[in-house]
DNA sequence: GATGAATGAGCGTTCATTCAT
DNA sequence: CATGAATGAACGCTCATTCAT
């Protein structure tokens, strides 16, 4: 097998049940079976195991975010590429209900804290499209002049609650729904 | 010291312990450090850890619950109602930040699915003040008519977002922040 | 069974194995055995295993340090004073031989720096009757004019070797072989 | 690279890395490492740790017999003779501080004692320089009339004890003193 | 021959829970 | 009732050794 299947073997199993059960139900040893490996091949790829969960964040974060960036047309209106960014990342997460169900448990721990910061506070030149979208769209007066840390909790808090109850089977998403949410989170940023 | 006294000791020191360190940092022994009891002593009162986190959650939840329909009149306007209550939900965790910091360890565990299922969904015969209040709105057709999930997401989604940002320091809320932001999540729910 | 039984039974199951196997031959789980406790007893009583090491090694070093001490009068002759304390060590190590075990497998390790530093440069107001005697010997010209490690080395080297070899079985020391052996330590010393 | 070089360099390695750090110090990935050789590679020229370590051993011992016998004349007096392979042997730990180190892990260790015995009782054919220097100085009269670990105690003992603390920095050892400490040792022993 | 990825037994340590006092 | 000493399963991690390439 070769080098690259078996750290895609470990990253999925980690996936898996880390999204499954969360951090603490998902040992090593567990996380080593699942992937059909022994426990000490993780510590080959992986420092240990807070470096895994952490790269593993991160390589879904550029996943992630390269799939919503398909298509997106930074010379459209704001409201088009909100609109965009939106469907295109609550799409992601219902087709990919692992990934956001990692996504959650990261964030919610002591690594999300940092993460969330650097994000609504612009990290050291690295862009974020969400943040440029918001800035752009406050300047020209058509998102609501409110801290771009609330225009956050109000475009990604509802999505992720949603995208959380679909995969819950608390609600059923479809294009109709997906898209009358999503304007729904339009209407209360803009302007 | 009456049982009353050593029952509550255990629980706000649980409820320390965990808003600061999460479940991980609130082993047993910690809390009745804290609480000034043996650790032989805390099962006397919860039959096991687990069974602790539920009642102190269903405790912080009534007293919760309790202090957002104070001056509630449910024979006012839907807006003025959901403004009342978003408001007083969102002050409430501003100034128990211990208490907002736990719901959010609880609802992000695997206790919290059920939970959410049952406010969604209805728990037998209790009633909740935002899904009637919800239910009504649509059925006024002041209010969005998507489903109940949806506009449970539009509202707290924000809501706890831009708390948990504040406790954390990313944002400042004052009273006209606060005011603005609970006007863009009607925004988002009103038709 | 009383709390201080239980503390002797996990520092003599320490000293039995790490003496006999060494630090390594001596895993928390053999010792908690051989304790007859489980593993985590000990961590009641011993923060870690390198404390449990050190603490193991304090207690055993003010015991012989009490047990040589025994008849010591300082206002007797050099010579006199080293034989005492020379017989009254190598004794209590032939009567001693796991503790004699131990304390050679202490030294031999990187806790042993410390303490011999400590020993030989004298430690913070700590008294050592060994140094005292050589720098009074020096002093009244009775013992070689060579550095104080010099002295060590020429009483605790031989010592410490022919004890090894009679727990060992290499040679059989009898109180004729001791008194000859030692007063052929001061040989070495004297001037 | 030709074989002799690669079984030198895993050697040379290993004889650094537990020397500096102990045989805890010294996982065989990093000897490997420090070798630049693959972990594999030292299986094909030892069929286990334990071999390396004490092939390693055999080969210093050689290493120093053949130093210390340098300008050795059996002829000589038996005093002279003595100070001749304790001085040289001296010289040769201070030169060669990691060899020293080497050595002394390797005593303070179960293999060690076997070594020992074989040094005391003689092991099969083999000569051994001091043993029959001894033998000869008790059979005339010069030496002590003490069993043989006694003498390798009494010259011994305090030579490996200075050679470790100048080692250390505990002392300082320069041709004079050397000279005074040899002297001492002969002291001890001589008649 | 040489390699280094893979292995898993074994390590030190934690902590929810029990139970004798 | 209250206690806290005792427990041992379970954890993250290491490393000597193997073996396919």
């Amino acid at each position: 097998m070769a080098r690259r299947d078996k750290r895609d073997d470990i990253v999925r199993a980690a996936l898996e049940l880390i999204a499954e059960n969360g951090f603490h139900g998902a040992p090593i040893a567990m996380i080593a079976d699942r992937a059909g490996v022994g426990t000490g091949t993780i510590y080959r790829y992986f420092a240990n195991k807070d470096l895994l969960i952490s790269k593993l964040y991160q390589e879904l974060e550029e996943k992630i975010q390269s799939v919503i960036m398909e298509g997106y047309a930074s010379e459209k209106p704001i409201r088009e590429r909100f609109l965009h960014l939106c469907t295109a990342l609550l799409r992601y997460f219902i087709e990919n209900p692992l990934d956001f169900r990692y996504m959650e448990q990261f964030h919610n721990s002591p690594y999300g804290v940092a993460v969330r910061r650097d994000k609504i506070l612009g990290k050291k030149g690295e862009p974020d499209m969400y943040r440029e979208l918001f800035e752009e769209g406050v300047e020209q007066q058509v998102i609501k002049g409110i801290p771009l840390a609330a225009l956050f909790a109000l475009s990604f808090g509802p999505l992720l609650n949603v995208a959380r109850d679909h995969i819950l089977g608390f609600i059923t998403l479809d294009d109709a729904l997906i898209a009358r949410i999503i304007e729904a989170c339009w209407d209360g940023i803009r302007r």
